[in-house]
DNA sequence: CCAATAAAGGACTAAATTATCTTTTTTTGT
DNA sequence: ACAAAAAAAGATAATTTAGTCCTTTATTGG
C-alpha cells in the first residue's frame, strides 16, 4: 500500500514533529540511526522533502532538518502524495482500474469503506495534530527507545 | 498490500471457478486475454498454482486449466500466502516490525481493524461462496465483459 | 579567511518484481 | 504412428524500487 519511502518520510516528519524546531535541527544521519532506516536512502529523501516543502533544513556545522509552522500544516496525506502519488493507493485492491461503488470487484465493498476512512484521516489531521496525539497516547516511531535520548 | 502476481492470482481462480469444471478447461492464453493480464506471465503463475494445488489442469488439444472439488475449497487466503506469502500482508503499515496493539505506531490503530475484517473475510470463506456471491451480486472481474462470451 | 560540517545534487549499483522467450513433455484426434 | 495443441519447465530480459557513493555548495565558528 505504502512504498518504503513513503513509510521513512510519514516517520521522519513524525519524528521531527516531536523532536525539532527551528533552532533545534537534527542531521539526516542522525534521524537514520534513530528510525533505522538507511542513510544514504533517507538523505536522498529528505530532500525531496524539502523540495515539496514537507520539510526545511540549513545546511553547515549546526544545520540539519526541521520542521517550520508551514511544515507542520501539512498532512500524512499530503506526504503519501509526494513520496507515492495517488495511484497506488487509491488503486483497487484487485488491480482492476474499472473497479468503483457501481461497478464493484468482489472485495470492493469489504476494502472500500476502510480505505476511505484511513484517507480521510490521513487528510483530515495535521501533522501538528498528529504529533500532539502521539505524545498524548505514546505510540512509537521506531524499533528503540530513543526518547531518552531527548530528554 | 499484494502484487500484481496475488492480484493476478485471485482474478484468475474466481474465473475459473465461474467458468470452468473438470470437462470445461480453460486455456491459458483465453484467461489473459478475459482477464487483460500479460499473458506468459500468466502461464508461469498458473503453474505454481498448480503445484500448489490451487488449480487444475491438463495438457494436449482440448487441455486448459480448471478448479476440482479440492480447489473449490480453498480460500482467497490461500492464494496470497501461496503467491506473495503472510508477511507482506500482515506488516505493519509503517514498517514496523514491532508494531502490535501493546506496541502500536501511529497508525495502528486506524489501520488494524481494516486489515483484521479483510483477513477474516479472506479466510472465511472458500472459492466455491465466493464465486457464489460473485454470481448473486454481478460483481467484476474484468474490464471487459466477457459474459456474453461464455453464454 | 579558513577548516570543518552538513545538506544538495547527480551518477551509479543492487535487488526484487514483472514480463518474455524457447524448448520439452503430455495428450488428443486422425 | 503422427501432427497439432496445450501445459511444464527453465532461461533470460526489462522495469521499478531501493539503496549507495562521490562531488559541490552553503554555513558556522575560530
Amino acid at each position: 500500500m505504502l512504498s518504503n519511502a513513503a513509510q521513512y518520510a510519514i516517520r521522519s516528519i513524525l519524528y521531527l514533529a516531536l523532536y525539532s524546531n527551528a533552532t533545534q535541527r537534527v542531521r539526516a544521519k542522525k534521524i537514520s540511526q534513530d528510525l533505522e532506516v538507511p542513510q544514504p536512502f533517507l538523505a536522498k529523501l529528505l530532500q525531496r522533502l524539502g523540495g515539496a516543502d514537507l520539510v526545511s533544513s540549513s545546511k553547515g556545522p549546526t544545520g540539519g532538518f526541521y520542521l517550520n509552522k508551514a511544515n507542520r500544516n501539512k498532512t500524512v496525506w499530503d506526504i503519501i502524495v509526494t513520496v507515492d502519488g495517488t495511484e497506488k493507493f487509491n488503486q483497487c485492491f484487485l488491480g482492476l482500474h474499472t473497479c468503483s461503488d457501481t461497478n464493484p470487484c468482489p472485495v470492493h465493498f469489504s476494502v472500500s469503506p476502510f480505505k476511505q476512512a484511513i484517507k480521510k484521516d490521513f487528510k483530515g489531521k495535521t501533522i501538528a495534530q498528529f504529533a500532539e496525539e502521539i505524545k498524548k497516547r505514546g505510540t512509537v516511531l521506531s524499533l528503540k527507545d530513543f526518547d531518552a535520548l531527548h530528554e
